[in-house]
DNA sequence: AAGTGGCTCAACCGCCCTACC
DNA sequence: GGGTAGGGCGGTTGAGCCACT
């Protein structure tokens, strides 16, 4: 059965011809496609309007990039799952020139078998419990393990607290840097995640906690991330939140200040949480501080550094950060 | 040469969301 | 509020290709 928009009338299907394309090509490049729904009539095509949009966005497009994906595409892809999982459409924007349908492909076909044969579950991207990956792998060299496709990526746990890099052997949760617990594990801690640089930098995290309280503090020098402009409501909700975008606006103080955001999470399955916050400003020095309280038994925080850079996202030197805590 | 199985990827399917009436 | 259309997106399918037997 058809799409309701072309149910009324015949339509062809299957691979499209190069007179088909051409047609579809020449309508949109001097009409645009406008609603999707009367392209093909007006373009003198016998497919439905949805396989038009399709043929269009996945193909025909000229800004398309054709060919194999690079070590540094493939790379980002990875990363992006880790924290998005299988959601193509927003992988895809993170790639330009790459579809959604592209990437889904690309994972389906090639990533995640690389990952299982790593032992890794493409899922989760953790270490298979039962796993034993083709490669040994050395549990020392824990950036290498997470990101084992390139030995170039600029992703290094270089946290400036040296106490973050102490990991314990890597047999849970290898992606992960785990902190051992303090003797005495204390309900607030206020922990230095990083300190970067940045340029119009967006910082996308994910919370992965049971019965979790966050709040975050942003120093920002001698300016300011306005708090004001957040959707704070949508913090709250469970699930991803990819889409609560911080539309903060950044705004010369004449001291430094902070903000402060809040994670909120009620009882009940570890669900990952997600947002993601865009900054627009020059280079700058930024502090990032995380104060939590917790009583689940396991807290994952992860940090990732990003910019909205036409070669590509990800800059920077110590871009990501990674900490766990096994309570 | 023919058959088979695995792989890739373009295209489709079905569901969901939003806008509009 | 309910129905409908259009668009977006993730999952799935299947044609075509290739390597192997």
């Amino acid at each position: 059965m058809g799409h309701h928009c072309c149910s009324k009338q015949k339509v062809k299907r299957g691979l499209w011809s190069p007179e088909e394309d051409e047609k579809l090509v020449k309508y949109i490049t001097t009409h645009g496609h406008g609603c999707w729904s009367s392209v093909p009539k007006q373009a003198g095509l016998q497919r439905c309007g949805k396989s038009c949009r399709l043929r269009w966005i996945n193909y025909l497009r000229p800004d398309l990039k054709r060919g194999s994906f690079s070590a540094q595409e493939e790379r980002i892809i990875i990363d992006v799952h880790r924290i998005l999982g299988n959601r193509w459409a927003q992988i895809a924007k993170h790639l330009p020139g790459r579809t959604d349908n592209e990437v889904k492909n690309f994972w389906n076909s090639c990533i995640k078998k690389k990952l299982i044969a790593q032992g890794l579950d493409p899922k989760t991207h953790n270490l298979i419990p039962t796993a034993r990956p083709n490669n040994s792998i050395n549990s020392a060299n824990i950036s290498q393990f997470h990101h084992p496709h390139s030995s170039t990526t600029p992703f290094t746990i270089s946290s400036p607290n040296k106490s973050f890099e102490t990991a314990t052997p890597m047999d849970m949760n290898p992606p992960l840097v785990t902190v051992p617990p303090p003797p005495t594990l204390p309900l607030h801690e206020t922990i230095p995640i990083s300190t970067f640089q940045y340029q119009d930098a967006n910082v996308l995290m994910s919370f992965k906690d049971q019965n979790c309280h966050t709040s975050i503090d942003f120093t920002h020098g001698s300016s300011s991330l306005d708090q004001t402009n957040m959707s704070s409501s949508s913090f709250h909700q469970p699930g991803f939140m990819d889409d609560c975008m911080w539309a903060s606006t950044v705004e010369p103080l004449e001291a430094p200040r902070q903000n402060e955001v809040e994670f909120q999470q009620g009882q009940g399955q570890a669900q990952p949480l997600a947002c993601k916050m865009d900054f627009d400003g020059p280079n700058e020095e930024k502090g990032l501080e995380m104060e939590s309280s917790y009583n689940s038994s396991t807290f994952d925080i992860e940090l990732m550094e990003s910019a909205l850079m036409p070669s590509g996202i990800f800059c920077g030197g110590s871009s990501i950060e990674q900490l766990q805590w096994d309570c």
